[in-house]
RNA sequence: GCGCCCAUAGCUCAACUGGAUAGAGCAUCGCCCUUCUAAGGCGAGGGUUUCAGGUUCGAAUCCUGAUGGGCGUGCCA
């Protein structure tokens, strides 16, 4: 219907035109909206307003000549009634019939109903999560999951051409860190007497690791404490101690003392069973990937010295203090940044550009990061690298999630992965479910401050609006139901014959609300909004369940009732195909 | 200090990206189950959109400044 008018306008347009009320040579925006207020019609478009100035003329005397242009058209399509109203706004008032057409798409298309073809099939890459495997995942990964998978099935709805993928850090000081802390409490099991270090990894998933290690290999992989312990600089706390020195001292003697071959033993212990962990965390959430992308692949392969090749070669590194810097200043960066440091060592920087540069090397068109939005300050590099090594940094869209502040008693929570102590994403889950914790993710935009309250999402879960969308859709399974035990079924035939039965209010509400559904994934989508998605299917129940109490749907009159059964499968389809953007189940029964 | 993000009902958030009388949920208060699922519906109260200017037919939305909060500002990842 939209498309309709916007048509009859482009002839209004170049009809004011040929008469020399608007110069021949302006271009023209042409807006419609959906009114707010059933008082201003079904659509409604400000093109007076727009032209005010263009012509010279006041608004309302402008909007007449363009009603009279309207009412003058042989072919009005399904326009009632025009109206102008306020300063200059015009009002289409459409016929009930065109309005209930789109039942009947909705009911042919099936789960296709709301796709379009904005992406034109371009490929995008949405990279999102990948959180170092140094931990399970806690709830303020959950919401970059449940953004970026949502993200993702908007954009393929949307016709876009996508691929997810995780960026697994598997390489790099951290894993160090991670495979030492497993191997001392490890040799601790084994009986070995020893001061952690205060800044290993802390958390229980050690010691059950450790124990796996242990059972594995039994004691094979034991040295003697004071061995480890000799020689290494004091930790935090002591007498000359650094924290930082300390842990890398003993990375230092994992790896001399376990060498190349047991390192790698314990090393690939660790990663393996956290990324397992992962993997199965985030499936249990719905969130799925095609790809889980190794850094350390991309190191061995060769392809972050050839990234630096590359950039060497434009002339934008040089050699500072014995480390090699990136020029990134020269493209707006704050500062240039270190690539190697003056130990040799490539910074996590440095595979970040071959990463980038890798993922357009394998024919993305488009790539999504999903970043928190506490790395901010690192978009201008990585867009400043990109455009060194000559592709568009255009090309790279980050999107950043606000992370949640979490709260229980009304008191906020520290967070830190290091010292064990957070709310794990699986937590949640076990205890509020993966659909509400979905929805409760995706309901608010992505880069607006968050507050969750852990007692309310585990406490109080039948509040999450998700059960309430939920629940118009399995109403509407159940209405179904009923009707076909008393002999009732819905003759879809039949149904979709008699739409003009359907004169409630509520009615042509509801299918003026279901027509709005693809302007509203498209409009998301290209946005990366998925919380648009959240608050269209909140509005949809809400239309369901006001029709449900005005009304009852199965009726005596057969022509009633097959239509109002249409009506309410339609939403259903529409419930569904919503619900599963966003990761969400649409239960039959509750 | 500098940079980025944010500020809307008592609380948590929307507002079709500059449109008409700023809307929902929770919380509070009334009403509706002999009717297809009450995890529901109907209604009431609640606002100087942090503040001060500016841009224009029109501003929560854009610009400037102020205030308050979050984050960043490593040869960490």
């Amino acid at each position: 219907m939209k498309q309709q008018i916007v048509q009859i306008l482009t002839q209004v347009v170049q009809q004011l035109k040929n008469e020399g009320v608007l110069p021949e040579e302006a271009s023209v925006r042409i807006n419609v909206e959906n009114t707010r207020d059933k008082a201003h019609g079904d659509l409604a478009t400000n093109l007076a307003m727009m032209l005010t100035k263009l012509a010279g003329q006041p608004p309302r005397t402008l909007a007449e000549k363009i009603v009279s242009v309207i009412e003058s058209l042989a072919d009005r399509g399904a326009i009632e009634k025009v109206e102008i109203a306020g300063p200059g706004f015009i009002n289409f008032f459409m016929k009930d019939d065109a309005k209930f057409a789109v039942v009947e798409q909705v009911l042919t298309q099936q789960a296709d109903f709301g796709r379009c073809n904005a992406g034109q099939g371009r490929s995008v890459l949405v990279e999102f999560v990948s959180a170092n495997p140094t931990g399970p995942l806690h709830v303020g990964h959950g919401r970059g999951a449940a953004y970026g998978a949502s993200v993702a099935n908007l954009l393929e709805v949307a016709g876009f051409d996508v691929s997810r993928e995780y960026y697994v850090n598997d390489a790099g000081r951290q894993m160090d860190i991670l495979a030492t802390s497993v191997w001392l409490r490890y040799l601790q099991l084994c009986g070995e007497e020893l001061t952690f270090p205060s800044n290993g990894y802390k958390g229980d998933y050690i010691f059950e690791i450790s124990e796996e290690l242990r059972r594995e290999h039994g004691e094979t992989l034991r040295k003697p404490a004071f061995e480890v312990f000799t020689g290494v600089c004091a930790d935090e706390g002591q007498t000359d101690g650094d924290k930082e020195k300390h842990i890398d001292d003993l990375i230092a003697k994992a790896k001399n003392l376990l060498g190349a071959h047991h390192y790698e033993t314990v090393f690939s212990l660790a990663l393996n069973t956290i990324l397992g962990d992962i993997k199965e965390d985030l499936e249990g959430f719905n969130v799925t990937f095609e790809n889980w992308f190794s850094e350390r692949s991309l190191m061995e392969s060769g392809v972050v010295d050839a990234a630096l090749e590359k950039l060497q070669q434009a002339g934008k590194i040089y050699e500072k203090g014995g480390a090699l810097w990136f020029r990134s200043t020269e493209y707006g960066d704050e500062k240039d940044r270190v690539v190697v440091r003056d130990n040799g060592l490539k910074t996590y920087f440095a595979s970040d550009i071959a990463y980038h540069f890798n993922k357009l090397e394998r024919g993305f068109d488009i790539l999504i990061d999903v970043w928190g939005s506490d790395h901010h300050g690192y978009i201008p590099r990585v867009k400043a690298a990109m455009q060194a090594m000559d592709t568009n940094p255009e090309a790279l869209q980050v999107l950043l999630v606000q992370f949640a502040v979490l709260y229980r008693g009304g008191e906020k929570l520290a967070m830190s992965t290091r010292s064990g102590q957070f709310v794990t994403l699986r937590e949640l889950r076990e205890e509020v479910g993966s659909d509400a914790a979905r929805f409760f993710y995706v309901q608010r935009k992505s880069e607006q401050h968050m507050d969750f309250d852990l007692d309310l999402a585990k406490s109080q879960s039948n509040e999450n609006p998700v059960y309430y969308i939920q629940y118009a859709h399995a109403r509407i399974s159940r209405v179904l139901e009923q009707a076909a035990e008393k002999g009732l079924a819905l003759d879809l035939e039949k149904g979709m014959a008699s739409l003009e039965k359907l004169e409630l209010e509520a009615e042509t509400g509801l299918a003026v609300q279901l027509a709005k559904y693809p302007e509203t994934i498209a409009r998301a989508a290209v946005a990366y909004e998925p919380h648009q998605i959240a608050y269209y299917l909140k509005d949809l129940a809400h239309g369901l369940h006001s029709y449900y109490n005005a009304c009852q749907f199965i009726v005596d009159e057969s022509e009633v009732r097959n239509a109002r059964l249409t009506l309410i499968s339609a939403v259903q389809q529409v419930l569904k195909n919503g619900l599963a953007i966003l990761g969400v189940s649409a239960p039959e029964k509750m």
